[in-house]
Formats: structure tokens, C-alpha cells, sequence
DNA sequence: CAGATCATTTTTGTATACATTTTTAGTCAA
DNA sequence: TTGACTAAAAATGTATACAAAAATGATCTG
């Protein structure tokens, strides 16, 4: 596992610290490496939005809040459903397969956050990937990274991962059925709903 | 100027050879720089759109194609919209004057293109600032930069340079107007027929 | 005691050196 | 000739060392 996912477990565990910059020495005798990799890495985490430059202070881990937990649920809507809308037609039995077998995967139990994030992008980007619309596709996959950061709470307080899988269950079969209309209607709420139980969930807390 | 503006401009201007890997070494003698600075410019631009990472074979600069401006106008047409529509009732006096201070700097004859990029960006990120949303104006920002790549068209073959400067004060007056849905919908024309205009154009091409 | 200035220490950025991986070129055998 | 294997070369990743910048804290002055 390389310094990028370690940290970003750290981040998810909070064993990694919020609120007081990172230190690029610390991390470096922490994850066994030189200050390089550790520089590559906070810049990658940077750009992913799993870090923030806090002006002078130096690099933090943000807080999570309901503002970026919405703007991540609208932009995904808006998004996912473009492509995903531009897939449908080349959407194939291939495809499919390949999507249940992240779905399969994800149904596994001991799965560490990080990992379930990774496979639940697979298993939409299957299905997006055949739109061949790389930027679009590049920004969608980068709002799903982002929102991992946010899945524990979907998958703890808000109980959320059965409804999430059979709604992914639901959504292949309307694509075998080619529906496309109430495929991309359903993609829209699926990601609607949950970023609404989300934000709200984050504006109580 | 750093070795990041110093690449972007020699990407522009095709001084960097498109279709062949960017060899480290090479960049580093070129610029005057060690190689950990380069490498550092090229994950940001790597990030930032203006580099592709090809497989095995190395960083590349991708070449610019009809599909990658329509999904990037696409894109800013959707959030940039709605970023401004949520920025509308907040943005003030100094906001606008500040915008019109940007655009003055537009209205010069010689600058580069990296540098109008920018100034193209500080302009509308002045009236989306006020939003207070960091996720989605982020997002925004980067669909900004990545954009700048084509601007080279708009001033060019389309001149579309005097035609942008107009309506960027006709935004300006809508927002003074407080005609919110006015200027939504121009700002989303604004984005969607320079988009397309770039598009069809090379689509031809 | 408040505030400013300067020295010390810490932290980050960059250069150089080394290790590992990948690519290339060449040789040999089928 | 072609294909596979091996050695050389090149390119990238990583470690260490040094330089510049920033933060800290102590001392001095009003």
C-alpha cells in the first residue's frame, strides 16, 4: 500500500491530527520514507481536496462540513448524470459484468473505507468509462474521490450501504432494460438522496 | 515566473513538442532548474489538465480536441451557473469594482496568454467568491485553468476577444440591475456559445 | 510592561547522489 | 528472418545534503 492511501486511512481514522499542519518531517518518520514521496504525496492530497493549504500555517486535514458534502452531492448530480447519459447507448453485456463484480466485491465485509471508495468509483465508472469523454469523466472521478472522505458516515451513523447496493442492483437492471430515461432519473436520485440525508445529517451535528 | 507558468507558456506556443514524452532531464537543463522542481510542475499540470500521464511511456501533452472543450463548456455552463446563482444576492459594491478592474487589465494589447487566462479567471472569481463555497468554486477554478489551453482559438481564428470584453460589462450591469435571472441566464449563454463556436471550430479542423 | 529587533531554530524548497525500474539494443538459437 | 533472452543505457523514484524562507523566542529599549 503506498503513502497516499496510508494517509488518507490516517485522515479517515483521525489518527492523523486536524487542526494543526502537517509536518512534512513527522510524516516522513511516520510512514518510513523520505521528505520526497511525503511531498508527492501531500500535493497529490491537495489536489484531491483531502488537504487544504491553510495560507502560511502550512498544509491541514479540513474539517467536514455539509457546504462541500452538498456542493460534491450537486456537482455529482449534475455530472454523473452527463455521462453517464452520453454511456447509455454503448453501455454492453461486458460492462455489466464487470460492474457486478465490483458489486460483489463490495458486498464483502471487511473492507477498510478507503477501499470500499475505490471499488464503489469502479463500479459506476464501468459504466461511464464507455462514453469515452475523458475530461468529463476525469472531473466526475475526481468529485468521487473527494467524496470518500464522506462515506463514513454513510456507511456508520446513516446506515446507509444495503439501500446503497441495491440501488446500485437496481440501477444495472434498468439498464438491461435499456431504459435510459429511468436509468438517468434513478442515477439522479441516488446520488440526490443520499447527499440530502448527508447534508442534513452534517447542518444537525 | 515559475516553472509552472514557464511550461504552460511553452505548451501554448508549442515551443514543448506535442506527441512525445517529456523526459525529466531534458526539462530540468531547459529551465534551469534540479529535476524536484520538475517534477513537482509536472504532477501539478498533470493535475491541472495540461499533461497527460500515457501508460508507461511518460507525460505527454495532450492534443486539443472538439470533445475536450465541449465537456469543459458543458461543465462551467452548469456550475459556473450555478455557483453565480448562489454568489448573486452577495455580490456588492467593491465586488464589481474589483471585476471592472480585472477586466480593465483585459482590455490591454500585450499580455500572454497564461496571463489573460488568469485575469479572465480573477474576473468571474471575483463575482463567485462571495458564494462562500469552496468545494464547488474549486472545482469551477480548475475547469478555468484547464480552459485557458484553448484560449489561444478564441483570440486567434474567432476572435472573439472584443465580443467577450462586451459581454463581460453586460454581465456586470445585469448584476448592478439585481436582474438575477438575467444575468444567470446570459452568464450560462455566455459559457455555452463561446463554447460551442470553439467547438464546431474544431470539430472543422 | 509593551513592542520592536535580531539571533536561533524549525520548516520547507532545491540540488545532488544513489537505487530501482523500464527501455533499448544486441546476440544467439530455432 | 524472427523471436526470445540478456546486457547496457536511460529514465524515474527515493534518499540525503544543503539553501532559503519562515517561525520562534530572547533581549533590548522606550
Amino acid at each position: 500500500m503506498n503513502v497516499i492511501t496510508k494517509i488518507k486511512e490516517d485522515i479517515l481514522s483521525s489518527e492523523l491530527p486536524r487542526g494543526v499542519p502537517l509536518r512534512q518531517t513527522a510524516l516522513s518518520v511516520r510512514y518510513g520514507v523520505s521528505r520526497i514521496p511525503i511531498r508527492d504525496a501531500l500535493s497529490s492530497l491537495k489536489s484531491e481536496g483531502w488537504l487544504v493549504s491553510h495560507g502560511k500555517v502550512g498544509v491541514m486535514i479540513p474539517s467536514l462540513n455539509w457546504k462541500e458534502a452538498e456542493d460534491l452531492s450537486l456537482m455529482r448530480a449534475e455530472l454523473e448524470c452527463l455521462l453517464f447519459e452520453m454511456a447509455f447507448d454503448d453501455i454492453g453485456e461486458d460492462n455489466i459484468k464487470a460492474a457486478r463484480k465490483y458489486l460483489f466485491e463490495l458486498g464483502k465485509e471487511s473492507l477498510t473505507l478507503v477501499c470500499r471508495g475505490e471499488l464503489n468509483w469502479h463500479f459506476h465508472n464501468t459504466l461511464y468509462e464507455v462514453a469515452n469523454r475523458p475530461t468529463l469523466q476525469r472531473v466526475v472521478e475526481g468529485l468521487n474521490k473527494q467524496a470518500v472522505r464522506y462515506l463514513g458516515f454513510q456507511y456508520g451513523p446513516l446506515s446507509y450501504r444495503s439501500t446503497s447496493q441495491d440501488e446500485h442492483e437496481v440501477l444495472l437492471s434498468l439498464i438491461e432494460a435499456k431504459n435510459k430515461k429511468a436509468a438517468v432519473d434513478f442515477l439522479r436520485r441516488h446520488i440526490e438522496i443520499a447527499g440530502k440525508l448527508l447534508t442534513d445529517y452534517l447542518k444537525r451535528i
